[in-house]
DNA sequence: TCTCGCATGTAACGTGTTACATGATTCC
DNA sequence: GGAATCATGTAACACGTTACATGCGAGA
């Protein structure tokens, strides 16, 4: 899924900017994707160039000029057929999180334990993100949403029981664990090497 | 996660050829990365230039010339300085199947329910895949498998509560769901656009 | 003042895939 | 006879990110 069909997927559910297009990956989906502003607007530009969209200038008061995109009959075909062309691949994941634990071995105790703990940590706050929209959304975003629950609600429970069984409960590591995102607070050189 | 340092923690699990790393990743571990010859071969000499592996290459009978890898220690340490660095940044998970959910308000009920029966068809193969080597692999390997199957059980819940819920049954669709992987055996354009 | 948010865009760069090139052996 | 497996490698290509360029208004 390359970021033109993404962006023509977005404009087939409202009108939008690249901007507002990148914002609304800030949200949940960027779990999914997460794409820059650096393959956003060249994407527009050849929507726009296929006649799969079409934009409009708008002036704004005390704000830059907004570019408003809307997709076209052609547009919404398109990827109607893109879509359909043939069923979805198999997701890839991509976890530096399962990589590292692949090769835990080698790595101190201390550091297996704060990343188990900071993964948790992170896939609680996803899921309370991820869990608020009940009903009032459309039903395929309710949907996506809480195919992503479920999936942090199993990944939560499995990283916990795997915690519990964990040697060093290591409270010197926790701080760590309530960082957001990938905070570098915690200097791993202090953990023993 | 880059390649080099895949093929680095590969190598620091056993010694291999850039063939040999590859079949692992054919695996159950092809879920999480997937890395081309076109990327491997490379990697391992880059590898060798900066001393973090060296090679040596068997003779073989009635078989190609094989040049077998071994991390050395200043390999190791790098590979503990890498991973080590900063905690595991948040997994991507690039679905193309969340995206295509995402937008199915405006595709066909039947290649929606085609879509989810393979994915349900999918996960469970590969939970299969997963959930038999129980104990007698390494710690780690067994963690990283029995999390993909705690995730994988999740998504065939949800994934069979919400097609219980769904319009069409639709038995034409069925055999597409028995596919595996992404085959195109099932023409979409015959199931109603 | 200085940073942040709004708003668009380009160019360089990194990283990985696909396709090609080569060649023996084994299995159907 | 043809495909598949073993085995390594390169070059072209696709795709996306990062950094840079620009500029105004609002709030700290």
């Amino acid at each position: 899924m390359n970021v033109v069909t993404l962006c023509l997927g977005i404009l087939a559910l409202g009108d939008a900017s690249g901007y507002e297009i990148k914002k609304r990956f800030d949200g949940p989906l960027r779990r999914i994707q997460e794409p820059s502003f650096g393959s956003i607007y060249p994407a527009l530009n050849r929507l726009t160039r296929e006649g799969l969209v079409t934009c409009t200038v708008q002036a704004q008061d005390k704000r830059p000029d907004k570019k408003v995109y809307s997709i076209t009959a052609e547009g919404r075909a398109h990827l109607k057929a893109e879509l359909q062309k043939s069923l979805p691949g198999p997701d890839k994941v991509h976890s530096d999180f399962l990589v590292t634990m692949l090769f835990q071995e080698m790595l101190s105790p201390a550091f297996v334990a704060a990343a188990v703990d900071e993964r948790i940590a992170f896939y609680r706050d996803l899921m309370t993100t991820l869990d608020c929209p009940a009903g009032q959304q459309s039903a395929a975003k309710d949907f996506v949403c809480g195919y992503g629950v479920a999936v942090c609600r199993a990944a939560i429970d499995y990283l916990e029981a795997y915690r519990r069984d964990l040697p060093a409960p290591e409270p010197a590591a926790d701080p760590a664990a309530g960082q957001k995102e990938r905070g570098v607070l915690v200097n791993p050189q202090a953990m023993e090497i």
